[in-house]
DNA sequence: GCAATAAAGTAAAACGTTTTACTAATCCAA
DNA sequence: TTGGATTAGTAAAACGTTTTACTTTATTGC
């Protein structure tokens, strides 16, 4: 019943408590515990099948070997992938991974960084949203390696990964107007975070630098959360003004959705109004006719991040900040 | 730079440990500790932004608050829905979750099982897969609350969750012969849990009953993790067969894969040939025409796993298991 | 043959809580 | 006025580890 701990391994072997922590944490040789003894004892605790109290052991060491990740939504193709992804790369190198949804809630997430700082998390992989300033820089004041992905906050100075989104949203827009497109409309969301202005400024920029009027009414802010119908209502709208032939939709879901609407009112993509949808989804590639995308570089994400987080964890002084910006692909499709 | 602790407290407020305890933890009132004390010791906190060290009390108490989620992948979109809805129920009843993906590797859903436990989570959620038995016995043993979803284990008695899958994979082939369909394949994989089983014996039931001979050809095995180019070409050559006019995927990924075959062989999904997906996904509403899934009822699965497992966890005594079955719907689309 | 060094191991403190069993003072009833 | 009950609070053990500082015995060099 109850769960075996090292002092039943220590009596049942017939030495100490240290002992046997010397041999469980590979510390035998060095603290000088005969052979015998260390077979002994390792074959104890083989056939007792006796796993060390992680918590007992945090709480003497003072970490965890846990790194907390701190997304928008799990439920998105995007942050699911990063996910899988990150938490392979840092299950290898032997840490574990926990990660919860703030849902853009800010309420959310200085709760789940209150969580993960009262359980002691070694590191934080943060796609923050703004309103957590605070939050961050206590972390960052006390000493905990902190990086932001996909994201960033303006105020806050720490490691970054992620896509150019600014060159990415540039590139589509120039693709639209390249095929001879005019009136090209941008669907983006309201959360306040710089990758979404990005997005935004790169869309501004590449139709200035064509010489093309920056009109509002072609830009649709999509409140999040707001209800499916409402989007779906404002997106019907936009999308009814005749002159539009082309839309960037600046996330895969806000693209989803306006995908749906598409097909709701019957407007054909084709050579008469095009489409890119910022993020790919396996939605895009199944779409007929495709639906080109910027895809944003998932593997290399991940990657970056679980290597800037393990280079701070294994050093003993705090490393530079770095910024790491990675090209994103427009992915032309039919 | 250090965190603060419940000593810190206690001596700025000038008080001892226990009456500082008593008061976080709501026992005040009940310990008699003075209006006056508790006013002045909350105040302490509140200013000083103490929060309890959650290792130091798991430690303690034995317990942790968190529900331990074992899934077999989080980037597919079945399971980070599901886990979406779980976190967000348990959150709202003071639970935190943790989950992780075995890949269907037995030797990690092994390990994730280990980490939790030595986590000391208070439950465990799993959808588990074969080999995995012994380990879910201790589980049990120990006194743990276990549930399954999604799929269960022959030999494990324990509370389950689940999609009534034999129906399901029934009613869909039935749908298919009620249309005219005669020559209908399944494209399912090989590991080898109940819900995949019963998937399969639900559609050799359903041919069956309709005087159909089941034909071993029309069935194809995918072996998970193999190349996705390998899954291709077997498709390939299975969606050739001329005679071939209907097709229930097994899951949303066999789906998704088989559709992009199609669409790579321009073999077009109408009257000629019908297809149903298990599980739904966003691609099949977009996709043209809308591909048919059997959709099974997340949030209804997601808040029963909640209901059951909390039940249990504010239990003292063990409960029955119960076999919570729910049918999934059929969604005919275009 | 004696001091210094190495080998083999251990006792006990510490990590930050919760909880049990206790004390001291006050109150109230008879 | 006394003694049981109540009020207000505390000391210390316990949870399961890691780690520091220590002891004891054996070995070596000279």
């Amino acid at each position: 019943m109850k769960s075996l701990s090292i002092k039943d391994i220590a009596v049942k072997a017939n030495v100490s408590i240290t002992t046997v922590s010397f041999i469980i944490n590979g510390k035998a040789k060095e603290k000088s515990i005969s052979e015998a003894v260390i077979e002994k004892v390792e074959k104890i605790i083989a056939e007792s099948g006796y796993k060390p109290n992680q918590i007992a052991r945090s709480l003497r060491t003072g970490n965890s070997n846990i790194i907390g990740l701190i997304i928008e939504d799990i439920s998105n193709s995007f942050f699911s992938r990063i996910a899988r992804l990150i938490e392979d790369k840092a299950y290898k190198r032997g840490y574990k991974i926990i990660y919860s949804s703030t849902e853009n809630s800010i309420d959310k997430a200085k709760e789940l960084i209150n969580m993960f700082k009262s359980r002691k998390v070694d590191a934080y992989i943060i796609s923050p949203i703004m309103g957590i300033e605070e939050d961050i820089r206590m972390l960052l004041d006390d000493g905990n390696p902190v990086i932001f992905f996909d994201r960033k906050l303006p105020d806050i100075n720490t490691s970054y990964v992620g896509a150019d989104h600014f060159n990415a949203s540039y590139q589509a827009i120039q693709n639209f107007i390249d095929q001879g497109k005019r009136n090209i409309a941008l669907v983006t969301t309201d959360i306040n975070v710089e990758q979404i202005v990005e997005r935004y400024d790169g869309y501004k920029k590449a139709l200035e630098d064509n010489g093309i009027k920056y009109d509002e009414s072609l830009v649709l802010k999509i409140h999040f959360n707001q209800e499916e119908s409402e989007t779906s209502d404002q997106m019907k709208k936009l999308f009814e003004q005749k002159s539009i032939d082309a839309v960037l939709f600046a996330t895969n879901y806000l693209a989803i959705s306006g995908l749906k609407v598409l097909k709701q009112i019957k407007k054909k993509i084709g050579d008469d109004f095009a489409v890119i949808a910022y993020d790919d989804h396996e939605a895009f590639e199944l779409h007929t006719p495709g639906i080109s995308a910027l895809q944003q570089p998932l593997e290399e994400i991940a990657e970056n991040v679980i290597k800037l987080i393990l280079k701070q964890l294994s050093s003993k002084t705090k490393l530079d900040n770095q910024q790491v910006i990675i090209p994103a692909k427009l992915i032309i499709r039919d």
